[in-house]
DNA sequence: CATTGGCACTCGGTACACTCGAGTGCTAAC
DNA sequence: GTTAGCACTCGAGTGTACCGAGTGCCAATG
């Protein structure tokens, strides 16, 4: 790739992002000084066309990039992103300022981040595997419901209700509570051993009765937890989708979490990584493009946080906010651990 | 209102319900049996329009329903709502083979009436109020780091965690724990008494800082919770909005829960209520439609649940559908409780 | 006197012709 | 290799004509 051709694409990508108009070669041709004249950029252009970066929507329109071109364009010119002043000083305020349970801070975080990018933005919750058990309660609710509470030291609860025939009294709760307690602290949640039988007949069938509920909780649920921030904003960028019908498969798609989240999942290491358009191989994220970054705690990879948007989109801006984001959320977290 | 003209009313509604174009005279001559021309609709439907029950979109285009219209049409022809016999019967299974903590109930119940529906679904949760505490655990997480969490008669948890300088061990987080459950348990949890002083000076302070916990708790979350299901739908409904933007500011709107809420909340004390059109006070649902119901636990008002759609909605399926739910999730609450 | 057939009128939608201009590809000259 | 020039394409915008659904009004009707 010539160093002239990779400056037009450059050009073609920025004005379009910019515009959302195909981008002519006088355009690119004045608004950068080249030095060429717009026959020069136009030949390249031809090259660059049946090099599938570009290509035109019609006949004597200008040129827009395709997914391969906007690939090129995020390798090779937005290696570090960038993010405006003011928008810097929201995320720093933010996360200076957040003091909430875990479940809030990945929500409110979320939204901050839809915010900042003015796109759909994506967290996925730290896993809960890393999390270990710090308390167990049972609380008896009513006569022959039981319920099962674990608190973990991520500072998440797990809960789960007990229908039990025995009708087990306050006391041989709390009692369970404590055995389970002694023989739980400390475990995983996702990975509990065993519970082992005391003696007493009661207090282990109560005893087993809850680390089942714990294991069932663990096999429904998920073990990330995903939160999206202004969905709305897909509305407002209704004119880059091609129908009108994508959309609505997109939002839908969006409100069941699961497909988002392996989505999310199989991810590099380390680092922003960015997929666009037809990379994606879910077809209802066709006309998107995601910018997605792990955050870490104490070094760990913990969970990633993204951007959901038109392939048209400001990348340098989203990878700006993204690296931001996933940066001070995993500092946070670590200083919460 | 003439009762030929109300049943005109009624074709011109029901028409345009199904088919999203304006109604003519001859159209509801002839769809409806009524025994005159259509001229003589045309007459009735020159002195329906001054009335101001239908418009025209045009000179010389048929007829479209306004919110008076709808509204007319509501309190005559809807009196008991309809829902088709699979609907009926997908409600009918999904309650009985719900066996969820209250919070993933509340969700999947409104995704199953946006299913039902085909339009955005609200739940709003019971309130906070009537549940009454069960128990209290601290637990210790790092030094210096307590979670405080609450036990609910409803089998809620709630949670916070709390700073401190002292940096309590783990007996006399027990020891406060179980002197919070002494002075708590069995007072409604938003309503909590003052923490009582022992006499010892370190467990005092953290009770009371626990007790002020709860209440920051109490103040920050609204005492009722939202679920919005099917917000997909808002895009698939497109066409029936005036603008793009105003759909996305309808979803911008159902992001931020509170305005929501409150607009659930002032509501008649029993059966269905519809909201048409200009009869919300907020403009973004100018062009929306509410049915709200509210459903009872043990006889007792707790919470609501209700469709979101485009004025031109099937209100007859909608307040069927509302109703079966509402009627459901009150029983099957009541048997929770 | 309510109802109806007839009729002139309105106006959105579609089809068609035309122009304008941005943009292209190609070629010949520099 | 670069550039100016030129013919060509085609989308977008504009003006005209026409069709047809639908209306309002009026005179005729039972």
């Amino acid at each position: 790739m010539d160093e002239r051709k990779a400056a037009i694409l450059r050009a073609v990508v920025e004005e379009y992002i910019e515009t959302a108009q195909p981008v002519g070669s006088q355009r690119v041709a004045r608004s950068r000084n080249l030095g060429v004249s717009s026959a020069t950029v136009r030949n390249d252009m031809t090259v660059l066309e049946h090099e599938g970066y570009i290509e035109q929507p019609h006949t004597s329109a200008g040129r827009i990039p395709t997914d391969l071109g906007y690939r090129y364009f995020v390798d090779n010119f937005t290696r570090e992103g960038v993010l405006r002043i003011a928008h810097r000083r929201a995320v720093a305020e933010f996360f200076e300022s957040a003091h909430r349970a875990l479940e809030d801070l990945l929500h409110e975080t979320s939204q901050l981040l839809s915010r900042v990018t003015d796109h759909t933005a994506m967290v996925v919750g730290p896993q809960a595997d890393v999390a270990r058990v710090r308390g167990i309660q049972l609380v008896v609710l009513h006569p022959g419901v039981v319920l099962a509470v674990a608190v973990l030291s991520n500072g998440a609860v797990e809960k789960h209700t007990l229908e039990l025939a025995g009708q087990p009294d306050e006391t041989r709760a709390r009692a369970t509570a404590a055995a389970l307690e002694g023989q739980m602290i400390g475990h995983p949640f996702n990975d509990l051993p065993e519970f082992r039988p005391t003696g007493d007949d009661e207090l282990d069938r109560l005893g087993q009765a809850v680390r089942k509920a714990f294991g069932e909780v663990v096999a429904s649920r998920p073990s990330e937890l995903l939160y999206v921030g202004g969905t709305s904003k897909i509305a407002a960028d209704l004119e880059s989708f091609t129908t009108v019908d994508s959309a609505a498969h997109l939002l839908e798609l969006l409100e069941h979490q699961v497909v988002v989240v392996s989505l999310v999942r199989n991810l590099l290491d380390q680092g922003v990584s960015v997929s666009i358009g037809s990379e994606n191989e879910i077809k209802e994220l066709r006309d998107c493009a995601i910018v997605l970054a792990p955050y870490r705690i104490e070094g760990e990879l913990a969970g990633t946080v993204g951007v959901l948007g038109p392939t048209r989109m400001d990348y340098r801006q989203a990878i700006g906010a993204v690296a931001a984001v996933s940066d001070q959320l995993g500092r946070l977290l670590s200083r919460m651990d």
